[in-house]
DNA sequence: ATCAGTAATAGGAATTATTACTATTTAGTA
DNA sequence: TACTAAATAGTAATAATTCCTATTACTGAT
């Protein structure tokens, strides 16, 4: 676990970064939350959403929006892809590597610079297919 | 402008959908409701979430959700790929062809259906780089 | 043209996700 | 162990979006 320079570990931001590596799934706040409570049952949702924030901001883990109207969070070190099922609402990271040809690629039209790039795949997953 | 089937054309819709065909940002509903408030001034903002939630699901429009917690909408015929600036916030459609490539890869690891991807890169526009 | 039925609207209330505020607690340091 | 800034719990506030209801406006059959 990788924790952040200049600042404290308190043991609520502790127990979330642990929630995160702990998941394969994409998790909102609400459900980072309920699972911390059965560690630190009085740990606040307020806690849980400016620990997300702040480590999304010193980029430990990886904020998301991805279509659903709330913000999942990742824990990632490497960059990756990801398949959205419209039908349950899952996202699952998808085991195709990451290309940074179209970063090369997308950087030669010289619209900007452009470090990275976000790609959902959009369906319906194995699960909902039956 | 292509409109709805199964549905009424009410003059409210119909400024919406030209609305969004007449821009090529990828406008807010609250920016779209001031946009329409010149030519209906009493047309309401639920009046617009409801026909650009409608209006994205019959397909005719695309929502998109991009990293600012708020829902763009974006008019489009054909898929294509974004940029979105985090300095000014902006988001571009970028020249750069849709890869139809990258789906059918997707779907030969059998995840589940894929029918589309959502591609935006991040970075830093020209207009933020001087 | 009139009427009935239904879709859509305006306006405002309600909901949901998220952030801000404040008094209190705690981690890291000397 | 005591100090101090950072973090927390709990709650209030905000922002985006959806829901609700009475009213309006199409549509199509008589």
């Amino acid at each position: 676990m990788q924790a952040m320079d200049n600042s404290r570990n308190s043991k609520q931001r502790t127990a979330i970064l642990e929630i995160l590596e702990g998941t394969t799934s994409h998790p909102t706040a609400e459900w980072v939350h309920q699972e911390a409570i059965r560690s630190i049952p009085k740990i606040s949702l307020g806690t849980v959403y400016r620990n997300l924030s702040k480590l999304a901001e010193a980029g430990v883990i990886q904020r998301m929006e991805i279509g659903d109207g709330i913000v999942h969070y990742d824990y990632t070190t490497d960059p990756h892809d990801h398949f959205y099922c419209n039908e349950c609402g899952r996202l699952y990271d998808i085991p195709l590597a990451y290309d940074k040809n179209l970063d090369k690629a997308a950087n030669e039209i010289s619209f900007g610079k452009i470090d990275w790039h976000q790609l959902i795949y959009h369906g319906v997953c194995k699960a909902c297919l039956k």
